[in-house]
DNA sequence: AGGTTAATCGGAGTGTTCTCCGTTTACAAG
DNA sequence: CTTGTAAACGGAGAACACTCCGATTAACCT
């Protein structure tokens, strides 16, 4: 009766030889072989089927490997999905932590918010189908991984463009909108694009980096 | 391979010797019974278990109906959550259409709007493992019932305190960051409180209702 | 080479969600 | 009370997510 599921720890290595702590040693050779074999027909699996309804054991399949390779390389379905995220993801995280202006270094924080939030929805229609599915699973994933990075990099900003507000908390609230299924949702039963959406996104964020300008009840009508 | 799993129509019932389109008759009596029994079972499994554990199987088995029953009643896990979620809402609903000032007709927009925002975080918090359910569970559902009256409240109220708004986009905007899974990672990894929560929300509404007071494009810095 | 051993592997097994369909039942009309 | 029938019932069954554990193997050491 009830919950049954624990995790697997996601394996990450160790030699025998060096049991140091916190020296996490490369995958063997037949580990890295079979994890690049499940991302690859995951791959292409949800580029023919969509990202909506791959099962796992179906994917093992495919890769001809066991079932349980595939949890033991991954942890489990979220983990999965990260792993395919992960790229784009990475050249993402390049392109505003490092990147050209507005959206890397160099333009005022009021402007690098906005291209932010602009990217992030790109980025989040680019992967639909996978971002939706992060948000299904387990309630530990949806916070983790790309979600902490976007949000320290939109806190590091609001806490310069707005000094009087919570950045966390203002960085939670703008990202919440940006959100797979609600877009989804925006587009399809709103009729809204995806240019109207970033266009209403742009204008909150000025609106908000304007208006925390004076402290809590200051501005009280 | 692949998806499999179709949708039940939640029949609601019709009777024979009056097959006019469109009124739909009252359940039958063993039908009625049996809805009646596994929302109270479910209830009180939940009220013990935590809702992140219940299995529609074991609810059947304690309800003494077969599986197929519960299907048929409520659709899928879904349907049974919303149904739990049901009796609160009208309530909550009530209160915000008809209730008193400020959260029902009477006061200002922009009061009500914070009002409204307030009392809809001690909504979900109070029932904020099955929220966490219900953003789980099939896209469809996530986008209806409760949220589709939220928004349509809040949408009004904010074309009423910021003209110069798209209310839609702007309505689920303050709608996103009021979600049973932010909450809790808000709660337990930022260390907020409720009320921490609800006072940020408070200043957004502010900030978001005065800011909206010049068109797009007209308080560029 | 050969030995050692921890990491890896595969797949049978458990619990869950949801569907299908043959059987039963409530209820209205005669 | 009997009968007709749409609706409801139950539970076997298909597909899936995830776990467990005995067998296998990569990679380091001598």
């Amino acid at each position: 009766m009830f919950s049954v599921y624990k995790r697997y720890a996601p394996t990450v290595c160790g030699r025998r030889t060096l049991p140091l702590i916190g020296q996490p040693q490369p995958e063997r050779a037949d580990a890295a072989r079979n994890r690049r074999k499940i991302i690859e027909v995951a791959a292409s699996m949800i580029a023919e089927h969509g990202a909506d309804d791959i099962s796992l054991d179906e994917v093992a399949r495919v890769a001809g490997v066991g079932v349980g390779t595939v949890y033991r390389r991954f942890g489990d379905r979220a983990g999965l999905v990260l792993a395919l995220i992960d790229d784009r993801e990475r050249q993402f995280q390049e392109s505003f932590l490092t990147g050209p202006p507005p959206l890397g270094p160099g333009a005022p924080a009021a402007e690098r918010i906005t291209a932010f939030l602009d990217a992030l929805v790109g980025r989040v229609v680019a992967q639909q189908g996978l971002f939706a599915q992060l948000e299904k699973c387990g309630k530990t994933i949806r916070y983790s991984g790309p979600y902490r990075v976007h949000h320290v990099h939109l806190a590091t900003l609001l806490a310069q463009a707005c000094p009087n507000a919570d950045p966390a908390f203002l960085a939670d609230a703008l990202l919440a909108p940006v959100n797979a299924r609600l877009i989804a949702f925006q587009q399809e039963e709103r009729g809204m694009t995806i240019g109207e959406i970033k266009a209403g996104l742009a204008r909150l964020a000025t609106v908000v980096t304007c208006g925390y300008g004076v402290p809590p009840g200051g501005s009280q009508r």
